[in-house]
DNA sequence: ATATTTAACGTAAACGCTTACGTAAAGCAA
DNA sequence: TTGCTTTACGTAAGCGTTTACGTTAAATAT
């Protein structure tokens, strides 16, 4: 591989010259500057990244974080795998790459040893999911390195966070429900501890709020399949009259709606239900599932513009992203009180 | 951050000994190796393994290589994502990190001018995924870079394969149909030029041979649920007496089973179904896909590990590894012939 | 005892870049 | 012309390691 020495030597010119000629820096007539990139576009010449690291003290390298579950693969989860791909295509265009990594318990307890991030030295990092206790993130801060949240969210405003719409998506999603007629609509939620299970829901109260009317909330230590299928079980004994059912996410509503339909009930015509994510589950169900569509993909462009921008300029200001969401109506959905046979 | 010389600084030794001390190469008396391991870890000393990798002339980086898929994100399919886990825990206790990049068309036609490969001079690549095109792979084996193929197969046996027991777990699901009596089994595949493909429809062929049946193929160009249903209405036009189906993939096989419901027919007691892979969605059907199991996370592990062994013994011969599958028996499959009422 | 091997350690170069600094020439003003 | 600023380039140090080679001292052999 051609090393800039070489480029220097072949026109009897000096490494620094030809450096500056490449990186496009001023400090070289322009004459002298087209025949060394024609030479290096000759000789296929590529930078090595290694070497510049070592010399800027920056790896262009970022990290991308996920939790370990216990038990499951967390990459079989099809949603941090689009962040991850969302990140990736942010990053094409730029010297950055993204290396993964999954916290382990210890890593966790204490991030700044891990090896990862101390052996490669890496100039930033994303983490993904709601599942990573705010110590850990503020022992992050801490330590300096620039830092990027997406798909959880700190109260302590000194964090760049990218969220989806939470709370506009699930007024949407309850505002669909109460177009429909739906009047007695219970929701269903996973920790309220997690920041977007608590804006969901908000969202679905501010809906119903504004026709006056309550929202009972039934909650469970998780968010999924099972425990939608647990979780409807409480429903249906405490709020039997319940003809909509809002989940704070596709796998709850998804539980909920097999639950419902071993009960003996038909969704959408017994009982409406509607979930929040899109994921890819939720168009091959039967019957496919009403929910709000959040751009995984994009919210993965989002948090690396955020990162790479903390990185250029490392005093700004955090905030919080929050990208829009859309309703997608399916056919889990359907007007209240039997309309499904025609109401006149 | 520490460094080496700091130690050698402190310990009054020179920054040659340390690096011995480090790394437990002879050269050093264990007293001091002592004492600097000692400081060492007081001052929590952890390598620049950019700084190594500048004189190694290694970046103890691997790149993980999954195709751009059209439209839709590669990576929100779990299956790659899942690889990708297995592959990075292998990893954790190695000096080696995975970053992930996709294959855009360009990098696909000129791998070597991938500005990734050459800008970040990764030390290996896995590719993953049967699309990707066999030139592409022979390019980058003649520019010597260490190479590791996982679920795709390339005949010249140049390469290191890593796949699931593709004919063998076929084998398993047509015995298990014979076993219930079928006797008119179709198969349903897509491209014949990905060998997994291929292998499967030979397992499947192997055992309805050995009971002197044939097996009618239905092929279709792609392996998504679309092509399952678009070939179920193809294969029960020209096999109408079929009473079992055993696809290339459970994508095809849920496809197929939605199609044949719609058909007005019942799985399992009218139709039997089986799949292939065990995707997470196999299991939340109605009725839970019978299908083989392959261990995705266990095939990235070794895929790992194999590229991993090329890395430290370059003139290793290739091989192929297969790792074995098994049958999760569950509710798409039944007795033929009505039997599931009961014969007697 | 001396000669020879072995081990312990230091010196310094190398990896491939970037960049602070120095020098000389060119440009400009007076 | 002289003096000053700007520009074009070269020199060399530095980033944090590893390692070939040299030196000295200790261990072993004769």
């Amino acid at each position: 591989m051609a090393v800039i020495e070489q480029i220097a030597k072949e026109l009897n010119v000096s490494n620094a010259s030809v450096s500056r000629a490449l990186n496009d820096r001023p400090g070289v007539s322009d004459a002298l500057r087209q025949r060394i990139l024609q030479r290096a576009s000759e000789l296929k010449y590529t930078p090595s990244i290694t070497a510049r690291g070592l010399v800027k003290s920056q790896t262009f390298g970022i990290g991308f974080f996920v939790r370990e579950k216990p038990g499951i693969s967390m990459h079989s989860d099809p949603f941090y795998g689009e962040i991850l791909h969302g990140v990736e295509q942010a990053l094409a265009t730029t010297d950055y790459h993204v290396t993964v990594a999954t916290l382990t318990r210890d890593a966790i307890l204490e991030p700044m040893q891990f090896r990862f991030v101390r052996e490669r030295r890496i100039d930033g990092m994303i983490l993904a999911g709601p599942d990573i206790p705010s110590e850990t993130i503020m022992t992050l801060l801490q330590s300096g390195i620039p830092l990027a949240l997406v798909d959880n969210q700190l109260d302590y405003s000194r964090v760049n966070c990218i969220n989806s719409d939470d709370e506009g998506g699930a007024y949407l999603a309850a505002r669909h429900l109460l177009a429909l007629g739906h009047r007695k609509i219970v929701a269903l939620s996973g920790p309220e501890a997690w920041a977007s299970n608590a804006r969901r829901v908000a969202g679905y109260r501010r809906a119903l709020a504004e026709c006056e009317l309550s929202l009972p909330v039934v909650y469970a230590d998780r968010t999924t399949i099972e425990s939608g299928e647990k979780s409807y079980s409480y429903l249906i004994e405490h709020y039997p009259e319940t003809t909509a059912i809002c989940a704070v996410n596709d796998a709850m509503a998804l539980g909920a709606m097999r639950a419902a339909q071993e009960d003996g009930k038909t969704v959408p015509s017994d009982l409406s239900v509607v979930g929040f994510d899109d994921i890819p589950l939720a168009r091959l169900n039967e019957p496919q599932l009403t929910t709000i569509r959040v751009p995984k993909m994009q919210m993965g462009a989002e948090v690396a513009q955020r990162l790479l921008a903390l990185l250029y300029q490392p005093d700004l200001f955090p905030v919080e992203v929050q990208v829009s969401v859309e309703l997608i109506q399916r056919a889990s959905t359907a007007k209240a009180g039997r309309a499904g046979q025609g109401e006149r």
